[in-house]
DNA sequence: TTGTACGCGTTATCAA
DNA sequence: TTGATAACGCGTACAA
């Protein structure tokens, strides 16, 4: 019992192939009768086509590539393995795979990505870290590759040449900007980080929109810091704020606000039952201490970037990009209770 | 200037595709005269093969692939994490890749798998969480899928019937063990999780080995508590184990561990410069505490799997599983002092 | 509605 | 050493 080809099938079905792969194909222009005769035999030999045929065929293997980093903080990799799980389950339901790739370097990445595009092994690929003047997405165009990308294309004014996704990092600081001042707090200070990424700084604007429209003096956005994103970071930064002043912080990431949880509980704040802190990710390590933190929500990003993407990739040839239009999601603000660890 | 194929660049030169196949794949058959002219011709013109084609041909896909699961604590993605990157690094220099896959069951997994492999678009698989009573293997071989493993075939006394590598565990909770044993702690204390699991119970005999080879009393292996993963029921854990006399803990994760440096910290044990705490997985999280683990060195194991693996692939047909040997690395210890926020 | 014929790009087998 | 010929499995215009 070998596995049963088109043709093989078609020869015991005593019918031509072409009929098989209509069957499969376009049903509606085979008499109801072989066709059923003709389904019933392909689910009995339990045949499947052969994908290398059909790419060779049909000039697409249906395969999509992305490039995975090396986990520096074990954060950025938790948000990452999420959405790449999102991503995967998205693009199955579609028909499509996801390959993964390693780089050392964007130019690199562009190399390897390129090279199995000219090969035929990827339709296109999804990046991921945009930054300021971000030339893969072009570079890549250019090859004819289909690209797309989890980032907006930071620093660029006109509209872009690919489809992306992005999470609005500054309305979910601002949503926690606003769940502080709901609970009396005025004295709210924004830990954020040193290097002036996009990213940081959309976050550090949320927060900053938050207390301008609650008609705070300008004075309350200097109650910020800028540090390394690691926990003891944080934990100086929440002492230096409070010395200041704060009873209350956002936080550009978990890794900060744990830290600042410390701070705040060395210092004998009521943290019971809530912490007047806020992350953002939402990492495990959050939702295990009862940290409360902006969550970005990557199930939506991965399945609005597949939508978006697939569509896009199934009408090859024509209006390119006709509809690289962008999408920004809403994060959502997780609140938590502290556990008991932390009761008074 | 479209992309060339191997029939374009054949005319182009005026030679038989064959030549020019030949001089990729079999550069010893042709006149070295000609063979520098197609080369130079190739590299000038960029030609790669058509992987489509290829495949078809040779009746390979040169692809493999593994299932990725939710990340439920964090802890557990950020070994995988590692695992992964390296993987695909180690499979590339091999001229492998990687496609990822996502189930909901193992039964989902080895369909999934199956359907992928009828239609060819891989050649193997990796698995991971092998767990007692594992039939993936089995069930997907008779599908004449190759097979490996990240983990050992539990509770098989029989040699296993395919290709795995696995990280000893308790070799590392030994020299966990051995490590605070020369510290001077005799009240070594293990906190494991509640579900007998096989990975559990191995990190447990390490340190029942260790305290056995010291000549410690058997009522030292007592000392010992089950609880779930978490922070939490770590700092429970070590609260009850201080209060019978522990002085000392060798933890089955580094969750649990940070539970334990809390409950440590709160009795007012000297933790300084280094907590008499040793977790598991080398996380992130632990790095940045300052706290000591042992770590899986899954870049090892993913080299060690990959060069097994497709050493097995290559030689296809034949001797499918004359090398099938396992091999248990051992993993290191890394021993951290606490950061400044845990000086006296 | 069904069958015939060709092409997709590559590798393998021979014969020259 | 080289080149013609034949697969590999499938999709699709075209003819019947």
């Amino acid at each position: 019992m070998k596995r049963p080809t088109l043709v093989s099938l078609a020869r015991e079905l005593g019918v031509s192939r072409q009929t098989v792969s209509n069957v499969l194909n376009a049903p509606h222009l085979v008499k109801p009768e072989t066709r059923e005769r003709v389904q019933a035999a392909i689910t009995a030999s339990g045949y499947r086509p052969n994908v290398a045929a059909q790419s060779l065929r049909k000039r697409r293997s249906m395969t999509l590539a992305m490039r995975i980093y090396p986990t520096l903080d074990g954060i950025n990799g938790a948000v990452m393995d999420r959405f790449l799980h999102h991503l995967v389950d998205a693009l199955r339901g579609r028909g499509y795979h996801l390959l993964l790739v390693t780089a050392d370097s964007f130019d690199d990445e562009v190399e390897v990505l390129r090279d199995m595009h000219e090969r035929g092994r990827i339709d296109g690929c999804i990046l991921t870290d945009s930054h300021v003047d971000d030339d893969r997405p072009t570079r890549l165009a250019d090859d004819g590759l289909a690209v797309c990308a989890f980032g907006r294309p930071w620093g660029r004014t006109d509209e872009a040449s690919h489809i992306w996704v992005d999470v609005d990092g500054a309305a979910g600081t601002r949503k926690a900007t606003e769940h502080l001042l709901r609970a009396g707090h005025r004295r709210i200070a924004f830990l954020g980080w040193t290097d002036s990424s996009d990213v940081g700084n959309d976050r550090r604007r949320g927060w900053e929109d938050g207390l301008r429209a609650a008609g705070l003096p300008g004075e309350a956005l200097e109650l910020r810091t800028e540090s390394v994103d690691r926990f003891q970071a944080g934990f100086e930064a929440a002492e230096r704020l409070l010395s200041r002043g704060a009873d209350a912080a956002v936080c550009a990431s978990d890794s900060l606000a744990l830290g600042a949880l410390e701070a705040f509980r060395r210092r004998g704040i009521t943290l019971f039952p809530r912490a007047p802190i806020v992350g953002f990710d939402n990492t495990p390590i959050a939702s295990a201490s009862g940290l409360s933190s902006v969550d970005q929500c990557v199930e939506d990003a991965a399945e609005a970037l597949t939508a978006r993407f697939t569509a896009h990739l199934s009408r090859q040839g024509p209006s390119p990009t006709s509809e690289a239009g962008a999408r920004l999601l809403e994060p959502e603000l997780v609140v938590r209770e502290l556990g008991s660890l932390f009761t008074p």
